[in-house]
DNA sequence: CAAATGACGGCAG
DNA sequence: ACTGCCGCCATTT
């Protein structure tokens, strides 16, 4: 299995994300320079699901939106882990996304 | 090598 | 504002 690629990559950068903090797969792909390839990302995370050191609950899509909670165990543990963060979600939506978003290549830069 | 999949993103209706 | 379709890139079958 040599996973050893744009997934380990992945797993860098989420796992650099603050705590309290969001971002969207473009972003983590545009970081990479794979932009446009958002939908590794997620796929990453998917490869990420049993890492227990990958907060893939920070990583939601450009609309804010919890799209991969129907991947945790729990539908609601992704929001519960969020708002025990201080992110605040309702319906499934992140509240002020944009303010929480963290943005690897500018923060990282 | 070709087709299908995927936790997305952007644009059109 | 909401829904639907196409495009992108990498991995899998």
């Amino acid at each position: 299995m040599t996973e050893t690629s744009f997934f380990e990559r992945v797993y860098e950068v989420v796992k650099l994300i603050p705590e309290g903090r969001v971002t969207s797969y473009g972003a983590i792909a545009a970081f990479l320079g794979a932009k446009g390839s958002a939908r590794m990302v997620g796929w990453a995370m998917n490869n990420a699901s049993k890492m227990e050191d990958i907060p893939a609950h920070r990583v939601v899509n450009r609309n804010g939106l919890l799209t991969g909670k129907h991947h945790f165990p729990g539908t609601r543990v992704m929001q519960q882990m969020l708002e025990a963060e201080g992110v605040q979600v309702i319906n499934d939506k992140i509240v002020r996304f944009q303010d929480y978003f963290w943005d690897p290549s500018v923060e990282l830069q």
